[in-house]
DNA sequence: TGAATGATGCGCT
DNA sequence: GCGCATCATTCAT
């Protein structure tokens, strides 16, 4: 890389998280989470967005997180090693996406609950027509409908090139904001969602 | 074999 | 602010 007068942003190194980011507590990978950028190489072509929005669901005492009533079909991806996509259909028309966290027969995963886009506007354009910027991605469901992404994309492997994280030299310092958990009726005493405060793109809170 | 329900988002009031 | 669309998964007969 050629030596230049380094602007602040100017200079990126791209560095893709390996399994070993994953093999760790949740809440500890739910936090470093937040402005990682996630990179999808879709058939209609490469996409990211920088991640702002994430909730932790661990199978420790959490009635909340799939993997509370054991071992089934839908959720054995939770019980494997870290570093896999975990996506599930839920209300019958939206799918969610979740990194598996912790090491194998530890069941737990981060639900990406919101970003901001980055690459591939024109294909989130595409997908999600008459939305605004900051709205793309904003929420669980109005992500994977941008990228695209289905049950179909579940279990893919997090170290491969088709989905992946990646850290940026230019992450700034980020304001973390903690609060319990969206859209559940149970396991609401944990405090396990994590945003950017500084953020437009975050879910859940009134729009301005 | 059947019924309840959900880690949501949208449209209408 | 509220109700509903819509179906895979799960648990009960």
């Amino acid at each position: 890389m050629p030596k230049f007068a380094a602007k602040s942003g100017a200079l990126e190194s791209k560095i893709k998280l390996g399994r070993g980011f994953y093999e760790r507590p949740t809440l500890d990978v739910s936090r470093e989470l937040l402005g990682k950028f996630i990179v999808y190489n879709s058939p209609d072509g490469r996409m990211s967005a920088r991640i702002v929005e994430v909730e932790a669901y661990i199978d420790d005492n959490d009635p909340a997180c799939h993997a509370a009533r054991g071992l089934t079909k839908r959720n054995q991806i939770m019980f494997g090693q870290g570093g896999f996509s975990y996506i599930y259909f839920i209300y019958g028309m939206h799918n969610c996406l979740n990194f598996v966290t912790e090491t194998k027969n530890k069941a737990a995963a981060v639900l990406l609950r919101a970003a901001e886009p980055d690459e591939g506007l024109d294909i989130m354009v595409q997908n999600s027509p008459g939305k605004k910027l900051t709205d793309f991605l904003r929420g669980p469901g109005r992500f994977c409908r941008a990228f695209g992404l289905t049950t179909q994309q579940s279990g893919l492997d997090l170290t491969k090139n088709k989905l992946y994280l990646e850290s940026r030299e230019s992450d700034k310092k980020i304001k973390i904001a903690r609060t319990t958990r969206i859209g559940i009726n149970v396991g609401t005493d944990k405090l396990w969602r994590f945003y950017d405060k500084e953020s437009l793109a975050v879910s859940g809170i009134r729009a301005r």
